[in-house]
DNA sequence: TGCAATTATATCGGATTGATATATTTTTTG
DNA sequence: CAAAAAATATATCAATCCGATATAATTGCA
């Protein structure tokens, strides 16, 4: 499954323009998906050349030519046949899991500010799906909000757990920082 | 942070080849980084170029050369300035849930499928970790593969609880499939 | 013996990111 | 009220990265 694809589910919940798909993909599909305009108008471009949507161009007043994408019969189709294959594995990149695995290697205090800092964004991210997820909404979306409340919450409640697990093979003071030649 | 970053901090934990580093972004990282040769081997010829590690090709009876790379001086300065940096946030990508987000477009039994094949993945990938969490490792490592059980055990215990809200939502019967012309 | 899996390096096309450019309008804030 | 900031809107580019593929010998096992 590649962004043209996701873009085609996008337009069949209705008629979008790149900025408003891309806007989609943040807020309401930030959990499981990212994509950024570098990846949104060309697979549009490629979507309108193979007709499986079609474009059209918002004459606006006093801004520029709004272009309206509307998904087309045989892109539904199309959109039905890609969601009907096994989907593949995710695929998931942690900078933050990645460093702590070389906590032994930082001082104890950078360590612990990185935990913190963490779980503070966890926090706030819950707090944004909270509000997010009294709006009327579909099922789906609900399901998918508290989804992501749920893993937010075992992230949280794991790292207060064990942080200690790391914090005591961290460095003690910051002597890393000072061995510099 | 980037796969070349990754290699470096592999390499602090020891000399390897590039088969070896693959090996262990499969096996010890597979939570957190992938990579695949593609990123892997061009990475490690930037790497030698910078002189952040080195590279000696041993030499094997019947085998090819094999190349052994060593994190050097200025690769583990470079690394501990790496990991200084705040990470950045979490690329995540899942088919599974994007799939999941247009269900209602979906026959019904296809979507209970596929959320009884992903609690059984989750099993499994449990059940690996199990595996792996007894072996002699490093308090670092037991930190990150109990972070993975606690993760996927939550995710199976969302999915058991709220997976109705999805079926009820999905097609009865598979009509969709036989509404093509 | 024969077949599959493992060890090992490497490249290529295509997908994707993050940054950047451009320009107008609306909203916020001092 | 004016200035600053954010939102609306499209688009491209270099750098990064993935997945597939090629090659080839060895080891394990049935």
């Amino acid at each position: 499954m590649d962004i043209r694809t996701l873009c085609l589910g996008i337009l069949t919940m209705g008629d979008a323009t790149g900025y408003e798909i891309k806007k989609t993909f943040e807020e309401r599909l930030e959990l499981i998906f990212h994509a950024s305009y570098g990846s949104i108008y060309p697979a549009l471009k490629q979507l309108t050349d193979e007709a499986l949507v079609s474009c059209r161009a918002e004459m606006q007043e006093k801004r520029p030519d709004k272009k309206v994408y509307s998904i087309t019969a045989s892109g539904r189709y199309r959109f039905f046949d890609e969601m009907m294959k096994k989907p593949g594995t995710d695929r998931f990149r942690s900078e933050f899991l990645a460093t702590l695995m070389f906590a032994h290697l930082l001082p104890v205090i950078t360590v612990s500010e990185l935990i913190d800092e963490r779980i503070a964004d966890r926090l706030q991210k819950i707090s944004t799906l909270d509000g997010r997820c009294v709006e009327k909404q579909t099922e789906r979306e609900k399901f998918l909000c508290n989804y992501g409340r749920a893993i937010y919450q075992a992230e949280i409640e794991y790292l207060k757990e064990n942080r200690y697990l790391l914090e005591s093979d961290a460095l003690f003071g910051n002597r890393a920082a000072h061995e510099r030649p």
